[in-house]
DNA sequence: TACTTGGTAGAGCGATCGTTCTAAAGGCTG
DNA sequence: CAGCCTTTAGAACGATCGCTCTACCAAGTA
């Protein structure tokens, strides 16, 4: 069916999508900004312009079900930033320094709202939603193996890619937050510099 | 006054404190694992034994009032933690990896709830509440401020021991987070060595 | 004894939460 | 046209939210 007309004139975002791509979008980004649990299923509905039905027809498990649709919906959209922040150099080092740079222009450009888009929600419901903290590892683990094979291609074997992306990984997802709170690209672009440094110092 | 009676026997935590610091322990911890939002003030009461009336009694601003000092107790219980992490040596990569073990044991022990008092409330109250975030802010100024001081004492100029600082101090902010999604001490292990490498890495 | 002060106790307020439910409209196939 | 299925629409439910309010209790002072 999908009943296309839905909004023609110039919509707040995601126009031209189906309804269920726009609840998971307008998920995704509310639960980044706010929480899980400050996020209420109502204003998600009303911000991706559906009704309350539509939601529970898609996700007809709730609240829950819709999160995990919007963490792994995050995943992608993380996991591209960091691609296109990695891809301007073949050095890894320089790579990461651009993608550190990359992520603190987007935060700034958010007014510093919008940091990784899983860490909040993960740490609000750890050890109480199985298939929500599930739905995390695998977005981490998805990225870390991004920047593994980023490092392999570097030259690194795999072990030592492997502790790399983690550390580097890790440090990036602080940072952020401490940029957040800072509201300033400093920490970012410092823990970007120094990390460079740390993949040059013994590669 | 203080009522002492309170509670002679055998309590699940906090007994024999006066009730205002027995409810911002328990509030401090409750933020901890379940954050700011998914908290409600009548389970912080339930769990540190007072009742509504005395919450509100010794934080007439509420919640928020509550929260505030709740992140300093945090602030002040987590700087504890990393300075007894970095007493153990006097070489500050030492200092860190060990800080790093520090910290995996104790997150470990706490079944993988109980990473920063901080970052869940930080993240959540972004932008929606001055007070809380002015005080998220002091403390990761804290903690920055005590590794800088490690640093200093190990040899390092000035703004090189900030910049140092600033980094160590993202990378196991995110690596506590990842460890908790993990349910491993492996990336507070792997980002506490790589540290260290960093920090030997031009000292 | 009477009065004050600092703290305890919890009923109850309006608002909002996540969820359920019924009804109906849109577009396809027969 | 009728029949069907997907999707939209939103009223309504019980539970819980943060918070206010009044009453009460225990010690200190006069």
């Amino acid at each position: 069916m999908k009943t296309k007309p839905q909004d023609a004139g110039a919509s707040p975002a995601g126009a031209g999508l189906g309804t269920r791509e726009r609840v998971v979008r307008a998920a995704s980004r509310l639960f980044q900004r706010q929480g899980y649990e400050g996020t209420g299923i109502k204003l998600i509905a009303q911000e991706a312009e559906a009704t309350l039905g539509s939601v529970y027809h898609f996700f007809p498990d709730g609240k829950e079900g819709l999160a995990v649709a919007a963490i792994q919906h995050g995943d992608r959209e993380f996991a591209e930033m960091l691609s296109s922040g990695l891809a301007g150099s073949d050095d890894p080092a320089e790579a990461v320094e651009n993608c550190a740079r990359t992520l603190a222009t987007a935060l700034r450009e958010s007014d510093w709202a919008e940091g990784c888009p899983v860490t909040a929600t993960a740490l609000e419901t750890l050890g109480r939603s199985p298939s929500i903290q599930q739905a995390c590892l695998e977005a981490l683990r998805n990225w870390q193996a991004v920047l593994a094979a980023k490092f392999r291609a570097g030259g690194f074997d795999a072990e030592e890619a492997e502790e790399l992306a983690c550390t580097v990984l890790s440090a990036l997802e602080g940072a952020e937050v401490t940029s957040q709170v800072f509201r300033s690209e400093t920490p970012l672009l410092t823990t970007g510099r120094r990390m460079a440094q740390l993949i040059r110092s013994r590669s």
